[in-house]
DNA sequence: TGTTGGCACTCCCCGTGAGCGAGTGCCAAG
DNA sequence: CTTGGCACTCGCTCACGGGGAGTGCCAACA
């Protein structure tokens, strides 16, 4: 186990290095910090975290920075979660507080938390799968041409058209379109299918077959739309994650385009708390030089969907921490409230 | 006016520069195109060419370059529309066949549009104003809090909270929806305003309050909703736009983000055909390096939103506006269909 | 055993200068 | 108007050489 002032030292050099970009030596650390040792103890303290792996030097005879495993030590132990400034919390809420719709809202939060952490922000809608029905809408759009609405109570609307095998009568479907909201209303995504199983042997024989093509519908949306969507902010930080250019910006792009990377980077984020992924332990390799904070976010107790940011993993961890953070609390309570 | 030989060398420039990103020089230039002069006769053409703005050096003793103007010239009258391959239409059909909703359509045009033209892509949603109602519903969540959900002939679909100033009963909600939609379906929507004039004055004294509201934010949807929405695709082709990075990127990126602009730049496409607009014609100065193609597609006749690619002003023009053409024409399609 | 100052050493970084070469402008001849 | 010739410009590359920040090691000291 490495001492109370190796551990000292390495948050130092963490500290010196997000602020910086540069590596840093024994030397400049003892004049910024009050470590209370001369630059030759720091060396060897150095020499020690650099065996074990914690920081590296670019080239011999130059600063240290810190690896991907000395960030995880320095989240894991050394780093609390900065709180923010209370004129940045009125902000949060003055900001998100005009928002109209689902849309809206997931737009607002997407671009307060790119602007907050200075860094590529990145939103999950709320999920299907966790959320329940808030209504059920079926329309006649043509005899046999039907429209599918689902509404939500997160406020998501989702349609679908529907071929039906035969004409289906303005009395048959008001009657379809009750009983599956009563049956349904108010349950989880989840549960619908058990409900609504035995529902068309209670139908003429001759409705039958469009009540079960309406409901493999419905089933097929609930299904479907498990593949989340979400919503990308403030891609234009990714300028600020180094000076390295074409080779580490383009990857990151291309892994920001592709959704179902994130939604998977986002999903992996088990923990209740708040998960942070840095440098290579990102699946993807694109992001192998970037850190990932994500926390989930929820009108309840229950977490409906995840956000976070991606960003360098030279990053402010408790600053971003803090961030993405409360921004999640004040988008669950925004959610609450609709 | 400038010789017919000067507009060959202006065309010839702009091919190699486009091909090779660098100065192209007298003597390059004679050995790869069969001008049939030697490379002084082409010296004292580009001499001209230099003066009337057309190309441009960027240092002395260094081969030429296009200006914006030099491009200009190249678009409008040296330049045709390449139109595409025939595998590339196809691959272009079977792509955005499959598509189910508008949203995968809009999602898939984007990124087959990236694709093709190794550029960033927009794409914009069919605007509201210029389509049709195909059916309005009316939902009661609660006695007094009613949803209202629009579905355009586009496939669109917003919905509405409303809380009504008095509970309403399903009967007259019933009522209420049978006329409004035996009113405003198969309408466009700027008809719709003066349609429904007159509906609060056919109801019952005590539920004119809730009628009007419900058409109170049934027209602001309308007009709320000609804020158009559009989606991104590609971004990660900007790493190709030039090698001076930092600098030429970040207020591109910026720019991308700001659908506002986005949507005024394609907007200002007036053109009923295709619209180039090239360096600092654009109003935008984060997008004074990059050259806009855009074009309107529709469903019918008429466009119905606008689409197109955001490129370095070095780009393959010919190649760039018959992809954005090629491709407006299949999304139209297809939109025709659904 | 841990800490400290001293010291030689290693390299990165940066400015300088030379050589190269692509490209130009001009001129005189065809 | 076109062409070949020619001197000139200037960006690019590379080698050379301090300067400096930082290191590792060692011997001395608490």
């Amino acid at each position: 186990m490495l001492s109370e002032r190796r551990l000292e030292v390495l948050r130092a050099i963490v500290q010196d290095y997000v602020g910086t970009e540069e590596p840093v030596g024994s030397k400049a650390l003892t004049e910024r910090h009050k470590l209370g040792v001369s630059p030759a103890t720091v060396r060897n303290d150095m020499a020690v975290l650099e065996d074990e792996g914690f920081i590296a030097q670019p080239h011999t005879s130059a600063g240290r920075i810190p690896t991907d495993k000395g960030y995880r030590l320095f989240v894991d132990k050394l780093a609390g979660v900065k709180p923010l400034s209370s004129p940045e919390r009125r902000a949060i809420q003055n900001f998100l507080d005009g928002a109209v719709d689902l849309d809206d809202v997931v737009g607002r939060t997407v671009r307060l938390l790119a602007q907050l952490t200075r860094q590529v922000a990145v939103v999950q809608y709320p999920s299907l799968t966790r959320s329940t029905v808030r209504h059920v809408e079926l329309l006649a759009l043509a005899p046999a041409r039907l429209m599918l609405v689902l509404i939500t109570d997160t406020g998501r609307v989702e349609q679908r058209m529907i071929d039906a095998p035969a004409p289906f009568g303005e009395t048959s479907l008001a009657d379809l379109r009750a009983r599956l909201n009563s049956r349904i209303v108010g349950r989880r995504f989840a549960d619908v299918p058990q409900l609504v199983q035995d529902l068309p042997d209670s139908f003429e024989q001759e409705d039958r077959g469009v009540v079960s093509t309406v409901l493999a519908t419905l089933l097929e949306t609930l299904v479907e739309e498990t593949e989340e969507r979400l919503m990308i902010g403030g891609t234009a930080n990714i300028t600020r994650f180094g000076h390295d250019f074409p080779l580490t910006i383009r990857p990151v792009l291309e892994a920001l385009e592709e959704h179902v990377v994130l939604l998977k980077l986002l999903g992996e984020a088990k923990d209740p708390g708040m998960t942070v992924r840095i440098g290579h332990e990102n699946a993807h390799e694109g992001l192998n030089s970037t850190s990932v904070v994500a926390v989930g976010y929820g009108s309840g107790d229950e977490a409906v969907a995840k956000l976070g940011v991606v960003g360098p993993t030279r990053m402010d961890y408790p600053g971003t921490m803090g961030a993405v953070r409360a921004v999640a609390r004040y988008v669950g309570q925004i959610l609450a409230e609709s």
